[in-house]
DNA sequence: GGACTTCGTGACCAATTGGTCAAGAAGTGG
DNA sequence: CCACTTCTTGACCAATTGGTCACGAAGTCC
């Protein structure tokens, strides 16, 4: 079950590292727009290495994606589970859209929104990574507002998937008004207005 | 102020149909994606012809998107103020998102949401457009959601406002997880929590 | 040290990209 | 008919695209 005995040459990089970079390029510019040659500078490494490491560009962006889930969106389902008051995480979840990814100047948004613009509806590989990402967020969600005090609308387990969804919406909705350069104070109230929903009756 | 006489030979196609075919290209599979030789494809014109009359692939696009915002953002705002109570309205509005832009197996989605993503963050022209269609969709939002009974959060003109924005991004929302395969039928509930807010004190 | 296996490199590839241009076609006004 | 203007067309362009491959370098195993 270990690694294959390491035989021949070793790689001389390092493969996460490599991962990272290409996850990063892809994430900043998307699928189309991302040229072998960018993922060439970004990595440092050369075509043919590249090829024989991740196969074609496709693959590469597949693996980009998985990557993306396993270190941001397990994050942010991290960031949902603990940490302060039901309201107070979802909050924190949706100020994450206002804010960016890295909470910095922060241009390239969120993965998953990004690809599911331009690769799901015609990769339906990268569509079904999408949307594991997206159960995950999803059924995380749903447990937040499961422990928000119980109202007539979250009554059931459909009514918490409902209101989750609603929140994704928001979280979705979030990331593309911001990526369309709208100011992210100008979002605040949007923001407020969407966890207004959860507290009231 | 009439159009300049005209001399020379005239021109063989409709520039406004050729324009409708260039925009539904770049709507359906994004800037990147659209090659000139699909824009020749779709038109029925030699490159040469195109370049002649409406400029540069870019060029193009920004000409796609204003025409988007004429015939789709433009139907959408009549949509928002008139035909059936202000709920009534919003409640169309969302539908819109979750049924696609025509109603129809149409997974196109919206022109603005996809250019928001993928042209906006990079080209401050297409940036601009998206702005003024954003800003027009607020507007009437804002409008239809002070027409409903006053309550303490939407007493301000800011209120209004904010739940506008709420709705906005909602809709993209609903948008973004439509391209990403989520079935219509799971979004609903979404879009009646997100209802739920306006009508409740 | 040899046999073997893997890795890194740069040259190479066909296809496509966005874009230009000269020449002829098709009109106009006089 | 003629001068003039605009349009259409197809050939042409350099640059870039994603992708391959042979060969030498660099290791492991015995």
């Amino acid at each position: 079950m270990r690694e294959p005995a390491a035989m021949g040459r070793p790689r001389e990089f390092d493969e996460a590292t490599a991962l990272t970079a290409i996850m990063d390029a892809f994430w900043a510019k998307g699928f189309d727009a991302t040229s072998l040659s960018d993922l060439v500078a970004a990595t440092g490494l050369k075509k043919g290495s590249l090829y024989a490491a991740f196969g074609d560009k496709r693959a590469m962006y597949h693996k980009a994606l998985a990557l993306y889930d396993r270190l941001w969106i397990d994050g942010t389902v991290r960031g949902l589970t603990a940490g302060g008051s039901p309201t107070a995480r979802i909050d924190r979840f949706l100020q994450s859209a206002i804010d960016g990814a890295a909470g910095r100047g922060d241009d390239r948004g969120c993965f998953i929104c990004n690809a599911s613009i331009d690769q799901a509806p015609i990769d339906p590989d990268a569509e079904r990574l999408v949307q594991a990402s997206l159960d995950r967020l999803e059924t995380a969600l749903a447990d937040v507002v499961s422990a928000l005090p119980v109202t007539a609308e979250r009554a059931s387990a459909e009514g918490a998937r409902q209101q989750a969804r609603h929140m994704m919406a928001v979280y979705f909705g979030l990331r593309v008004l911001r990526k369309a350069g709208v100011r992210p104070e100008a979002l605040d109230g949007a923001k407020r207005a969407a966890l207004r929903t959860l507290v009231g009756g």
